[in-house]
RNA sequence: GCGGUCUUAGUCCAGCUUGGUUAGGACAUCAGGUUCCCAACCUGACGACCCGGGUUCAAAUCCCGGAGACCGCACCA
């Protein structure tokens, strides 16, 4: 298939072509356009929504069905507390400045970071007026113009509403399904039979409100985010399924090679990058190796896809490594389509900060360990007289002081100081205590692969997009096409049709998704189905009716095979299994 | 937000410079005819000047404002 790409102008690139193609068929458009469109929404037709619904089956089918993820649904609008919790509140807003002069906005930060070496971090803590201060006392001018700024302002990209019609109580649009997750942990471990390793995934709409979207369907302002949240315990960090994709090989392009303007690729096998530390976790490594073989399923060949490694300082404040996945597109060159970030235990730590409920889990030793403690006694019948009502304090004091402090302290000076209280060696009783430890507190680590379902949907149809004798076939993995079968009567008469009709029904029936269609000639319905990506072209011709064979055809090869009838369910369900290919459908037709 | 280009039927375009009858074409779609396997052909149908204001006897066309799209800059936690 040739790499031209058919457009009613040219010069046009896969991008326009697509668009085009797009809003012509019905598989996605510009949404709101009877009131002039609004940016960074977009409306899926027919076509589109059970293609996006296949892309997405097929994720749930590597990384549900196949390693016993759990799935959850949550809601878009969030109580504020919940992403204040996570640090998003603070995040996701960026201080912007605009020059008086010229009018051009700048992200303070980034200017303070430039001409100032203040680093990220230090910008991100501070106020709009320690950032004016900050910016005029270093001398910090437009980049551009010289002009100076006006004051900063700060640019929220989450969206903000009110929850219930009186309250004053902030809720936003979620920019991400995991805090939905997070927030849930203690139901879904416990759905989970308290039980690590395990993941949760969502899949649903988020809400971003960027500042201007402007690429399609690579960039919007709602989507559908795909986040995988994968807890485990850090003690065992080990994968029991790496066995499975050991051999996976991910084109990487390291932060070494970055830092120095080179884009390099290196091969690792998934073996490999974690034995040379390319990859700290394996489970991410897991994920990463299962996101190539998504990318793959829905038609991108292994040479256009990378992982990158995320500089420092872009990664996002959760994450301590992260790597994005990349595909490269016709437009806009590598393009991330999944994200792969390891997020520790901040997300719920965070969340067991602010909210006061626990989130640590509990694993038993297969035998219980027995130890000596040294442990803080306090004598209340010696602390009674002296403390009077503040004796039960300071013996809560006490009992929470590491042992070895107090000790120590009272070898040296005789006495421990607690909170202002002169705590004695009469007071206070330090000796070795047996204490049996049954099992192990802590917080799950979380390794997290993320994906953008529109963006899985859009490289879908630009690696399905080509020409062939100058018509547009989109040749889809015929596991996510959207529609499988098409049924067509050669002619619309002398019974045909009619029979015709009897199949689809049957097809049907028997599970497929099939359409059938008898508007002009055959040809003309080929090209359709091609252009629509209908996988298998079934015709029923005048053998049909005395034989009861079809003829059935390739999208792709535009090859035709001969068949019975009522072997079709059988064949079909076989070839949609991936178990048999075209040829085995039938006897090849000599065209 | 800035600069450039642009907005006419389902899709892609012509018309605008120089205002004037019924806004033209191609493809798609629908109905009918024809046709024994790859967008054939014939007949017919459907269907549009981005929105608001102004100038004018008269605006798709000129002027002002707005919205939207694309490209570049900036932004993309």
């Amino acid at each position: 298939m040739s790499d031209e790409v058919k457009c009613d102008k040219s010069p046009c690139d896969k991008f326009t072509a697509i668009n085009e193609l797009a809003r012509r068929r019905g598989f996605f458009w510009n949404s709101y356009e009877i009131y002039g469109g609004a940016g960074g929404f977009v409306a899926y037709g027919p076509l589109g929504t059970r293609l996006k619904q296949n892309i997405e089956n097929k994720l749930r089918e590597l990384f549900v069905k196949q390693t016993g993820i759990l799935e959850m649904e949550s809601s878009v609008i969030t109580p504020g507390k919940v992403f204040e919790a996570s640090g998003h509140v603070d995040h996701f807003k960026e201080p912007m400045v605009e020059c008086v002069k010229c009018n051009r906005r700048f992200r303070a930060d980034h200017l303070l970071e430039e001409y100032a070496k203040i680093s990220c971090v230090q910008a991100e803590k501070m106020t709009l007026k320690e950032v004016q201060a900050a910016l005029e006392e270093n001398g910090v001018t437009c980049p551009d113009c010289g002009g100076g700024f006006r004051a900063p302002q700060q640019f929220l990209t989450m969206f903000t509403t009110t929850i219930g019609p009186y309250s004053g109580a902030t809720g936003y649009g979620r920019p991400e399904a995991a805090q939905g997750i997070f927030v849930e942990f203690n139901r879904l471990y416990s759905a989970a039979r308290e039980k690590l390793p395990f993941g949760v995934i969502q899949i649903g709409h988020a809400l971003r409100n960027e500042i201007s979207p402007r690429q399609g369907l690579i960039r919007l302002r709602e989507f559908t985010i795909c986040d995988l949240e994968f807890f485990f315990d850090p003690e065992e960090p080990s994968c029991h399924l790496l066995k499975e994709v050991e051999t996976e090989v991910l084109p990487m392009l390291l932060c070494d090679k970055r830092e120095k303007d080179c884009e390099d690729i290196t091969n690792f096998t998934v073996r490999e990058a974690l034995d040379k530390g390319v990859i700290h976790s394996e489970w991410q490594a897991f994920f990463m190796a299962m996101a190539k073989r998504l990318l793959t399923e829905i038609g991108v060949p292994a040479e256009k896809q990378r992982f990158i490694e995320k500089l420092p300082w872009e990664k996002a404040h959760y994450s301590s490594q992260s790597f994005d996945q990349e595909v490269l597109l016709d437009r806009y060159g590598w393009t991330e389509v999944s994200g792969h970030a390891h997020r520790t235990n901040f997300d719920l730590g965070c969340h067991m900060k602010a909210s006061g409920t626990d989130m640590i889990v509990f694993k038993e030793y297969p035998n219980p360990v027995e130890t000596e403690q040294l442990t803080v006694k306090p004598v209340l019948a010696k602390l009674g007289p002296v403390f009077k009502k503040d004796a039960g304090k300071v013996g809560e004091l006490l009992a929470k002081a590491d042992p070895k402090t107090v000790e120590a302290a009272l070898k040296k000076d005789g006495f421990f100081m607690v909170e202002g209280f002169k705590v004695l060696s009469e007071q206070v009783q330090i000796a070795p205590q047996k204490v049996v430890v049954r099992g192990r507190h802590f917080v799950p680590h979380v390794v997290e692969p993320s994906f953008g379902s529109d963006r899985l949907f859009y490289v879908a149809l630009e690696y399905a997009y080509g020409i062939k004798e100058d018509r547009v076939v989109m040749s889809f993995p015929r596991s996510i096409a959207p529609v499988q079968v098409g049924v067509y009567p050669l002619m619309s008469k002398d019974g045909l049709a009619e029979k015709a009709q009897e199949i689809r029904k049957r097809l049907a029936e028997a599970g497929f998704m099939v359409e059938y269609d008898e508007a002009g000639s055959i040809g003309r319905r080929y090209a359709r189905a091609d252009e629509a990506g209908i996988q298998l072209g079934i015709t029923v011709d005048y053998e049909s009716l005395t034989q009861d064979t079809v003829t059935i055809r390739d999208r792709d090869s535009w090859q035709q095979v001969r068949s019975e009838i009522k072997a079709l369910p059988e064949l079909l369900y076989s070839y949609f299994q991936r178990k048999i290919n075209f040829e085995d459908l039938g006897t090849l037709v000599k065209c």
